[in-house]
DNA sequence: CGAGGTATTGATGCCGGTCAAGCGTTGTGG
DNA sequence: CCACAACGCTTGACCGGCATCAATACCTCG
């Protein structure tokens, strides 16, 4: 694959999955000639809280947990980000520091875009500005499914919906593990709660033949069940 | 005060208070002609989860809460909402159902716009678009915010941090209670806790003499301790 | 092959959910 | 105006869920 094509916001893939598809020629070739790629190595910290940000991050490849720290000291991870999300649009948009911070889960490659070329459109560009729109709506739907979650359901149930969420969302490998291979403490703090009592309610889950490990791999057998652990039955 | 006052949007003052101060007086007027001013009773619903509205809502008084009910049978409020704010915009902006139900708290007036107005200028009028998009901004801000105390927080940290909420937003009458009167079991359902041990979490503040209070009403006697509790001190 | 990180298991005690009962308070009809 | 019903508030008792500390296996990388 040639260079050009891949350095090109115009012809970028990634674009087909978020709001960038509603930019035209000529604002994508704007932030083309701008945006900056850069290498992420496993385990870097793109951004964190509180920091003040010039641009977005495009991701396209691997991914990314955005999480925050907690007043007593523990870790929540809010989202798992990976190929065509957009980091720090949020910050972007109400001109604010970040609330939360990014860290590589894999290694990566994303776009660094400055805020010009995201702020410029959005005035100006109205599709563009209804899909970031649009978009935003929908991450605060799922940001309140999630409160209920968290305010309502056992760790026992939430772990159930988060492996099912990485199945989903991350797909699976050639013998039908999660792709994506979470720390133990990073499934603990997605899940919220303390990485001794996830590894328990894993452990249970094996018992039950709900899910099989192989190391730190996961294999859901039994979604089913998993699903009827979610709702309650 | 006229009725014709209060009856035009281009005149209420409530729009000072949201995005819609962002429309032009043409769009207000459409606005106006077909808006729909309605009464609710304390404790009436204004649109239930799963809902298909056909318009926003506008609260010109009193308060409302935002709930979802849980797999597991209990509410969990999520927002409330009073005078100023629009329920019910983001299912309209990603023409879903609606993620949440709406129940007044008080006796309430609220104004109901059909969509297309809202629709409209969100096509046509930037200025207003970016208002919208900001404040969905600073919502998911909030709401992030949120889950990291659901998941990281107890119910004495959390039941801390919702009184002094209550105090900073609602305020408190001429004796220094807070002016709105939730029931129990709605400041458990804030909480995200049963009542019984919201109660007690209530009494020992009591007995630490951090709150006070008289019938339902609650006082706030020692904001800083509650400062540093919410901050696990 | 050590050394440091990660996974796992045990033990312990507090936190929080639930059932049950008692205590106001309000409101409604006789 | 009282009686009683209905509802919300409060407290007790109980127990399972969850956090925490500590110790042990595992694993992976220099």
């Amino acid at each position: 694959m040639s260079k050009h094509e891949n350095s090109r916001c115009e012809n970028c893939i990634i674009r087909q999955m978020n709001s960038f598809k509603a930019l035209k020629k000529e604002e994508l070739k704007q932030m083309a000639d701008h945006k900056e790629t850069k290498v992420i190595k496993k385990g870097e910290i793109i951004f964190s809280e509180g920091e003040r940000l010039g641009g977005v991050f495009c991701v396209r490849n691997g991914i990314s947990k955005l999480s925050k720290m907690s007043d007593n000291g523990r870790d929540q991870i809010v989202k798992l980000a990976t190929k065509g999300e957009v980091l720090g649009h949020r910050s972007v948009i109400s001109s604010e520091a970040t609330n939360l911070s990014a860290t590589a889960l894999e290694d990566m490659e994303v776009c660094f875009i400055p805020k010009t070329h995201i702020e410029e459109p959005l005035q100006t560009n109205p599709v563009f500005t209804n899909a970031v729109l649009k978009h935003m709506a929908q991450e605060l739907k799922f940001a309140d499914d999630v409160i209920v979650n968290m305010a309502q359901k056992t760790v026992r149930q939430r772990l159930a919906e988060v492996l099912m969420y990485l199945e989903d969302n991350f797909g699976v490998d050639d013998e039908g593990y999660l792709y994506l291979q979470l720390s133990r403490a990073d499934v603990a703090d997605v899940v919220g709660t303390a990485t001794e009592l996830l590894i328990r309610t894993l452990t249970k889950f094996k018992k039950e033949d709900l899910v099989s490990t192989s190391g730190k791999r996961i294999k859901i057998e039994d979604k089913k069940a998993l699903y009827n652990i979610v709702e309650g039955i």
